[in-house]
DNA sequence: TATGAAACTTAGCACTCTCTAA
DNA sequence: TTAGAGAGTGCTAAGTTTCATA
């Protein structure tokens, strides 16, 4: 049958059973789930490991990649086409001449088997969507792995020499006569300003519609020149995995000039600002000032000078806790994020949690307020003492939003108590015991009712009766204290999340910030680096922390 | 000079694991 | 003790660069 409008079908029957599905094999007891994943990883143990000039190697991707759809990123043309199981006889092995091939499975044989030591990949296969190869190659804590990042981080370090040359040139090129020179130096300043990457050219038949900065359009760059925003460029366009890079900037005088010369009629929307540059040649300039630099070069150079220059401005503050500095540390690493553009979506519960926190610090302070009020009501001098302000209640909180509060707490007080009813009672059934009776849950609500009397006599007395044992106003300021610094804690979780609320940090961290860096400021400010790295950064980055033990001082 | 394949790095998201606050 | 959030990991798509070939 052939289906013309494809909103009209209903998936509601295969969602629901997969959901179903999934949700039944989530609530298995704690201990089959144990056993199944101890089953499955007794059966990949072989295929982790593999022998790499006599050390034993961890695999990357030892799984082929499984059947499905395709989704691709953005608007791919190719969404939702099937991507078909790989079978043996469309796989290439690449093994030592006198290693023992692994077996294909029964019945099958590999396409091919080879002894290539120039290249570093273990299997290899041709997806059927793009047609691209798909390698098996070692994992990111490999040595093989590790000396390319460390490569890939001096070569970074190499362009410092010869930056101001570079930069030097290009500002004179902005005014070239030849026009390919005056594209070139364009592309160049904004490759090394902002960051962006090299821009190949895609196809646009097969491939979803993504740039980069020597492939950008005449609507990605909008030009604005006014008194209170001279020389600004807005760039509007999706990069890579169709993530929008939104920014404007403010830009070199000759910058701005150039750019509205190669945005000049006929030129209009789909054509493209560098008529007269692609990445070949540019990288082909590049490389005439050092042995492999690259566009790519830069991000990583720009990314790693960043992040030194913010470290070694940072203001420590003597006495600083582990949490704050890991703060500050983070606060540099979304700096160059945010330069790499690196984004993440905003979770759907984003609104509710910061709402949340709100709530909780709103919850702190009214109980800092109650702590107060028992003080006065345990010594009634200390009003004129510490004056009215300190007893006072707080901004934010108003009497309408004490009694809400108020009520919720009696409320979540009833609910507990029914609940752990309900629960004790399953138990006592469960033992074949008799269950008590609900005379018994009446009699444990009192609790709940006793708090919301105690609450009313407080509203109508203006006064809070001292809780607990043996109260002192020494016990109760500890109390608050407490509290102001779970506040305190709150506060800063909350000005953290938002702040980063569509940035993220994991991917300049993995790639562009040399691992160097971080080691240096966990050695110099005494922060455990698991507080910085994970296991697995730790596993990757073995060779920096490495480097930085012979050199506590060591810079970018 | 263009084109395509090969080989590798970079990227965000979904899922799982782990820790923490209530 | 547990839910729920955050951290961490696995997956694989999507880039860049290099190299071979026409």
């Amino acid at each position: 049958m052939d289906i013309k409008q494809f909103e009209k079908l209903n998936f509601e029957e295969i969602y629901t059973y997969y959901k179903d599905k999934n949700e039944a094999r989530k609530s298995r007891p704690a201990a089959e789930k144990k056993a199944e994943k101890a089953e499955k990883d007794e059966i990949e143990k072989p295929y982790q490991f593999c022998k790499w000039d006599g050390r034993k190697e961890k695999v990357g991707n030892f799984r082929i990649e499984p059947p499905g759809l395709f989704r691709g990123r953005g608007e791919h043309p190719k969404t939702g086409k099937l991507k078909q199981r790989v079978m043996p006889e469309q796989v290439t092995i690449n093994i030592g001449k006198d290693a023992s091939v692994p077996k294909a499975p029964e019945g099958h044989k590999w396409k091919a088997v080879q002894h290539d030591n120039t290249c570093t990949w273990l299997a290899m296969w041709k997806e059927n969507i793009n047609g691209n190869t798909k390698y098996v190659m070692l994992a990111a804590n490999s040595a093989i792995k590790g000396q390319s990042d460390l490569k890939k981080f001096e070569k970074a370090r190499e362009l410092k020499q010869h930056i101001d040359t570079i930069r030097a040139d290009y500002t004179r090129d902005l005014k070239s006569e030849l026009m390919a020179d005056r594209q070139r130096a364009t592309a160049v300043y904004l490759i090394d300003k902002f960051a962006l990457r090299a821009g190949n050219e895609k196809d646009t038949e097969n491939e979803a519609e993504t740039v980069g900065c020597c492939s950008l359009k005449y609507e990605h760059v909008t030009l604005k020149d006014t008194p209170d925003e001279p020389n600004t460029v807005i760039f509007d366009f999706l990069g890579k995995d169709s993530i929008r890079f939104h920014q404007s900037f403010q830009v070199d005088a000759q910058v701005f000039k150039n750019l509205k010369l190669f945005k000049k009629a006929p030129k209009s929307d789909g054509d493209d600002i560098f008529d007269r540059l692609n990445t070949t040649q540019l990288n082909k300039y590049l490389s005439s000032y050092m042995k492999g630099l690259t566009a790519k070069v830069f991000r990583t150079y720009n990314a790693s000078w960043t992040m030194q220059v913010l470290l070694n401005k940072l203001k420590v503050p003597k006495g600083a806790s582990v949490i704050d500095k890991v703060k500050l540390y983070n606060d540099c690493n979304r700096e160059v994020a945010i330069l790499c553009n690196h984004k993440r979506s905003v979770g759907a519960s984003h609104e509710a949690q910061m709402g949340k926190i709100e709530d909780k610090i709103k919850g702190y302070m009214y109980d800092i307020w109650r702590y107060k009020q028992q003080m006065l009501s345990l010594d009634p001098k200390l009003k004129k003492k510490r004056g009215a302000a300190y007893f006072a209640l707080p901004d934010g909180l108003t009497e309408e939003w004490i009694l809400e509060q108020q009520a919720m707490l009696v409320e979540k007080k009833r609910t507990n108590i029914t609940k752990k009813f309900q629960k004790d009672n399953e138990k006592l059934v469960a033992n074949k015991e008799k269950p008590m009776p609900e005379k018994k849950l009446k009699e444990l609500l009192k609790e709940a009712d006793d708090l919301a009397a105690q609450y009313k006599k407080e509203n109508k007395s203006k006064k809070v009766e001292p809780e607990g044992k043996s109260p002192s106003v020494d016990k109760l300021e500890a109390n608050i204290t407490k509290l102001e610094q779970r506040i305190h804690a709150a506060e800063v979780q909350a000005a953290d999340r938002d702040g980063n609320k569509e940035v993220a940090l994991s991917t300049s961290k993995l790639n562009y910030i040399d691992p160097r860096l971080s080691v240096v400021f966990s050695k110099k400010f005494d922060v455990p680096l698991e507080r910085l790295f994970s296991k697995t950064l730790r596993d990757k980055f073995t060779w920096a922390i490495k480097t930085v033990e012979d050199d506590v001082d060591w810079q970018f």
